[in-house]
DNA sequence: AAAAACAGATACCAATCGGTATCAAATATT
DNA sequence: AATATTTGATACCGATTGGTATCTGTTTTT
């Protein structure tokens, strides 16, 4: 069977699984043949350059995510519950198979540098749409009196998505969701007193 | 002049900056012998591969962080001013041109995986002082009647470290100290909520 | 001063890198 | 059915990778 938009599906997730497992820099193109049995003339073909697939295999793991965080959202229909759903899906970065790796946008960030500027951009845009969503959440929580009124959305969001992070960073590190599951408690008692 | 320390150690702390800005895996040698001058003979005298003065980079790197934190803590007399010498550590992070990159700890957390075992090992230890750092220094606190019995140092020096590296990440990323400025700030309140 | 030990430069190695030209097979169009 | 187009495999390219063998120049030891 050949079909052109599977193959480019393919390649796209299988890489997106390498890039965010081993590192964009540290995945050749040779690993991805390897892993999907296409060869270097299939990649070339639906791709530019490797920084090309680079681009759209990150797009897709952001459109994973946001996805995934924004069905959970829409599902909740409190504030507190909304954000229960985001640290949810925090808490289960370490067991859901669906990105290996952690965190696409803390792996991202950190290899991201001026050697690719379209990914880094990417990366960008992708930390500034989960900021906006939070602090969105924040602020429609002011609106319908179930925040404190006067709670700052920008700095909350900042913090939260901070801590949920540096918390992937360390349940990584240690292989163990002890920390992740720390710092989603600490949120938790946050978003209690930002409660009216 | 000829000094075999002096090279060794020019070799560690150029390729330490290198590693610790481009990754490690995206620091080639010959990166290291145009920004050293020295060749791959000089390089390969000193040390065993790749991966042996990547440890010892990320050591020297590692040595310098709690040399400076250290001395800032033990210049502080006070709970409070011991987690402000921290606070002010990681917020001068994006200017100090000590580290080059950010933080040594969260760049060799994000991409050491199992390719690197010994480098992982490594900055699994790094964290693991910078922790118990942490928590020594609170629970000295409730020993000093400066900070409220029952306060669980673990829980809190985990919270703290994830939302400085998280901090830093966004920082790094957004290019402006914003971010770190802002996570500092929100841990100085709840420095001040444990403080008796 | 001669010998021994050391430091670092040069030149090379096989393997791998990202990327391309070409070609055969599969599919779509006529 | 014949032709045209698309898809992906094969074989290759120069450049770069980590690493090593060798040799020369510098120090240190005797």
């Amino acid at each position: 069977m050949r079909n052109a938009e599977n193959t480019k599906n393919t390649l796209i997730k299988t890489s997106a699984n390498l890039f965010n497992t081993q590192g964009y820099k540290a995945t050749s193109i040779s690993d991805i043949t390897k892993a999907t049995g296409f060869t270097k003339g299939a990649i070339y073909r639906h791709f530019d350059s490797k920084a090309d697939l680079e681009q759209q295999a990150l797009r897709s793991l952001a459109k994973a995510m946001f996805e995934s965080i924004g069905l959970s959202i829409r599902n909740a229909k409190s504030f507190k519950l909304k954000m229960e759903a985001i640290f949810s899906f925090f808490e289960d970065y370490m067991h859901t198979p669906l990105y290996q790796g952690g965190c696409p946008l803390l792996n991202a960030a950190i290899e991201a540098d001026d050697a690719n500027p379209l990914l880094r951009q990417q990366v960008y845009n992708m930390l500034a749409q989960l900021k906006a969503s939070v602090a969105k959440l924040i602020s429609n929580g002011i609106k319908n009196k179930q925040v404190v009124e006067g709670t700052d959305a920008d700095f909350f969001s900042t913090i939260f998505i901070a801590t949920l992070e540096g918390g992937i960073m360390i349940s990584k590190l240690e292989r163990s969701d002890k920390a992740i599951k720390q710092t989603v408690m600490h949120l938790r008692s946050i978003v209690e007193k930002m409660s009216v």
